[in-house]
DNA sequence: GCCGTTTTCGGCCCGACTGTTTTCAGTCG
C-alpha cells in the first residue's frame, strides 16, 4: 500500500511530466495544487479513499481522485503507466535544474538527445550547451553552477526533512530489545542547516543482540560490512544511518564524540594531549588505564571546561571561549515573546490577520507585527499605500476587540517591502513612515555581482525608515546559494545604523546562516528570529531559527524577538527623529 | 484538472526583468 508521499510524489510527476509534454499549464497546476494538498494531509489517503472522502479535499477532483484509488488499489495507474513512458526518467531532474524549464527540457530531449542530468554537466562542461538555441555562454556556467550544487547536496537533507526521518528511527531503534538508551548524534543534534548521514548514539550491554535486530528493522533496507563500534544502515527512503554502539558506562565520552563535530572533539583531543591523555568515545586513556564518562558534564569537567551545547560544537573557537568564560548563554525556545515577520490573506498567505494572531496568541506570544508583502512581485497580491490604510483598519478592529476582552495580546502593523535591484524601496518613505516595523528583504535579482549585490543591501540599511533586512542572502537550502554579499560591509552598515538582521526560521531557507549570525553578533548587530509564515500552521517553525541562532552564539538579549513591546515600539523612534 | 452567491463553461497566480534573441523562456515570491 502507497503512503501518502509516495502518492504525492506521483501526484508530482505527472505534473512535471506533462509540463516536459508541452500541456496546458492550467491542467499541470491543477496537479501540483492536488499535490500540494495531498502532501499536508496528515490523515492517510488510504483512510480517505476507503471513506469516499478524497474529493473533499482542496483542489481534488473525479479525476486525480480516481488516479489515487488506482493507486492504492493496484499499486498504479495505467494513465501514469502511459504518460511516463512518454518521459525519460532523467528528464525529470533535468526540469529540477534552476535555468531549465519544460521548454528547455524538452528542446534539450528532442534536440540534443539529452534524457538526464549526467549528460547535461558533459554538455554544460565541455561548452556544448552555449550552442543550443536559447542558451548562452552565461546560462551554460549557472547550469553547471547549479548541476555541482545539486549533486554536491542531494545526499544532504534539510534539518526540517531529516528530524522526521530520525524521530522516526530512534522511536523504531528505541523498542528494540535490550536497547538502553538511543538519541540522535551528528550533525542533526548540533542543529546544522542540512544533515548528511544521520548519526545515532545508542547504548546497550548486548552489542551483538542489537546489532542483529537493528538489520530487521523495517526502516532498514542493507547494512554495510561490520566496522566495529559504528553500524551502517541503508533505510528504504534513499538516506543513511550511522548507528554507534556503546555500553552505558561509556555513554558521555561516546556522545561527546559521536556529536562532533570532528573539528570540536579534534580540539578537545589536543587539550587532552596537553595534560599526556588521549580521548575517543570509550573515555580518556591516561596512562594506559580507561577513565569512563558516564555523561556529558564529566568529558568537559575532565578538561577544566564548562560544558559545551551541542550547537555550539564546531570548532570556532567555542573551546578558547569556554577556557576565558566567555560562552554565550544562549537563546531559549521559550524566550521568543513574538513572531515580527509572517503574511496573511492581505497578500500572499493562507490565513487572515485574525487565524494569524490567534495561532500566535495560542504559542503564548504577548504581541506579533504581521509582515506582508509590499506590491511590487505581482504574484504576492502585496499591499500599495491604500490597501496598508485598509489593513490598519483592520488591525486597530482586531486590537480594540482584544483590549475589550482583556487580552494583553497586540498586532502591530509592518510590511515586508521589496528591495529593488538598486536598493531602493518599493514604498514611498512616507508610507514606510506609518508602519511599526519595516522588513526590508531581497526577492528579486539575486545574482547580482558582489559590489552590486552588496551596495544594494547597504543602501536599503541606510533607509532610515528600514528597522529590520529580512533573510539577507535569499538563499535556499539545497536549491540556491543567495546572493554574493560581502557580509562584513552588509554587517558593518547595519551595525552603524543600529538596522537589525533577520534569522529567518523558515525551513528552506535559514538565513543568516551561523557564521554569519557570530559575526553580526561581533560587530554588536542585534538580531530578530522570524518564520516568515504563509500559514498559521507555520508559525510554530520558529524552533529551527532559534536552534540557528543558537549556534551563532546568539543570547536571548540580542534577538529583539524576546524584548517587550514598548521596546519594540520604540525601535522606530530612530526614523521617527530623523 | 478543478471549481462555482459566475453552476456544466470559462476562468484559473502576475509581470518586470534577464539572457538570449529579434519573439521567447525562465526567474522570483
Amino acid at each position: 500500500m502507497l503512503n501518502n508521499q509516495e502518492i504525492t510524489q506521483t501526484i508530482v510527476d505527472i505534473a512535471d511530466a506533462m509540463e516536459v509534454l508541452g500541456e496546458n499549464r492550467f491542467r499541470v497546476a491543477a496537479y501540483r495544487r492536488a499535490a500540494d494538498t495531498l502532501g499536508a494531509q496528515t490523515t492517510s489517503l488510504a483512510t480517505l479513499h476507503a471513506q469516499g472522502d478524497l474529493t473533499a479535499l482542496p483542489g481534488v477532483g473525479e479525476g486525480i481522485a480516481g488516479i489515487i484509488g488506482e493507486l492504492l488499489d493496484q499499486g498504479h495507474a495505467p494513465f501514469v503507466d502511459e504518460l511516463l513512458t512518454r518521459v525519460p526518467p532523467g528528464l525529470l531532474d533535468i526540469l529540477r535544474v534552476p535555468e531549465i524549464g519544460p521548454k528547455s527540457a524538452a528542446r534539450l530531449f528532442h534536440d540534443e538527445g539529452i534524457t538526464d542530468l549526467a549528460a547535461l554537466q558533459a554538455a554544460a562542461s565541455e561548452g556544448r550547451l552555449r550552442a543550443v538555441k536559447g542558451f548562452g555562454a552565461k546560462t551554460e556556467a549557472r547550469i553547471l553552477a547549479a548541476i555541482n550544487l545539486m549533486l554536491t547536496s542531494t545526499n544532504r537533507l534539510r534539518l526540517i526533512d531529516a528530524l522526521p526521518v530520525m524521530d522516526t528511527l530512534v522511536a523504531a531503534i528505541g523498542g528494540l530489545a535490550g536497547v538502553r538508551r538511543v538519541v540522535p548524534a551528528g550533525s542533526l543534534r548540533r542543529g546544522a542547516s542540512t544533515v548528511g548521514d544521520l548519526n545515532l548514539l545508542l547504548a546497550t550491554d548486548d552489542i551483538t543482540g542489537v546489532r542483529a535486530a537493528l538489520r530487521q528493522l523495517p526502516q532498514v533496507a542493507g547494512c554495510d560490512p561490520d566496522l566495529g563500534d559504528v553500524f551502517g544502515l541503508q533505510l528504504h527512503n534513499g538516506m543513511r544511518a550511522g548507528v554507534a554502539l556503546t555500553p552505558p558506562e561509556q555513554w558521555g565520552s561516546a556522545l561527546v564524540y559521536w556529536t562532533g563535530s570532528r573539528e570540536h572533539v579534534t580540539q578537545l583531543q589536543a587539550l587532552a594531549a596537553e595534560r599526556g591523555w588521549s580521548f575517543d568515545a570509550r573515555g580518556f586513556t591516561v596512562a594506559n588505564s580507561l577513565r569512563r564518562c558516564l555523561d556529558e558534564d564529566s568529558v568537559y569537567a575532565a578538561l577544566d571546561l564548562p560544558t559545551i551545547i551541542p550547537e555550539l560544537r564546531e570548532g570556532w573557537g567555542e573551546i578558547a571561549a569556554a577556557q576565558q568564560g566567555r560562552l554565550p548563554t544562549v537563546i531559549e525556545p521559550g524566550d521568543i515573546h513574538a513572531d515580527l515577520h509572517w503574511h496573511t490573506t492581505w497578500s500572499d498567505g493562507k490565513g487572515s490577520l485574525r487565524e494569524m494572531a490567534e495561532a500566535g496568541r495560542a504559542l503564548g506570544y504577548a504581541f506579533m507585527s504581521v509582515a506582508d508583502h509590499s506590491a511590487y512581485l505581482g504574484v504576492t497580491g502585496g499591499l500599495d499605500a491604500e490597501r496598508l490604510r485598509q489593513q490598519r483598519l483592520e488591525i486597530d478592529a482586531l486590537n480594540a476587540e482584544y483590549g475589550a476582552s482583556g487580552a494583553s495580546f497586540r498586532l502591530l502593523q509592518g510590511c515586508e517591502v521589496d528591495i529593488l535591484p538598486d536598493g531602493a524601496l518599493a514604498l514611498p518613505d512616507d508610507v514606510l513612515a506609518r508602519l511599526d516595523l519595516v522588513i526590508a528583504s531581497p526577492h528579486v535579482a539575486l545574482r547580482q555581482p558582489r559590489e552590486a549585490a552588496t551596495a544594494r543591501l547597504v543602501r536599503a540599511i541606510n533607509n532610515p525608515h528600514v528597522d529590520i533586512i529580512g533573510h539577507p542572502t535569499g538563499r535556499l537550502l539545497n536549491t540556491r546559494p543567495g546572493a554574493d554579499l560581502d557580509m562584513a560591509q552588509v554587517i558593518a552598515a547595519a551595525a552603524s545604523t543600529g538596522t537589525i538582521l533577520e534569522v529567518n526560521a523558515g525551513p528552506e531557507r535559514l538565513d543568516l546562516d551561523a557564521p554569519h549570525i557570530r559575526a553580526a553578533l561581533a560587530a554588536g548587530v542585534r538580531l530578530t528570529i522570524n518564520t516568515d509564515a504563509h500559514d498559521p500552521r507555520h508559525l510554530a517553525g520558529i524552533s529551527l531559527g532559534v536552534t540557528t541562532a543558537r549556534r551563532g552564539g546568539a543570547a536571548a538579549a540580542d534577538v529583539i524577538n524576546t524584548w517587550e513591546l514598548a521596546q519594540i515600539a520604540g525601535i522606530n523612534d530612530r526614523s521617527a527623529s530623523t
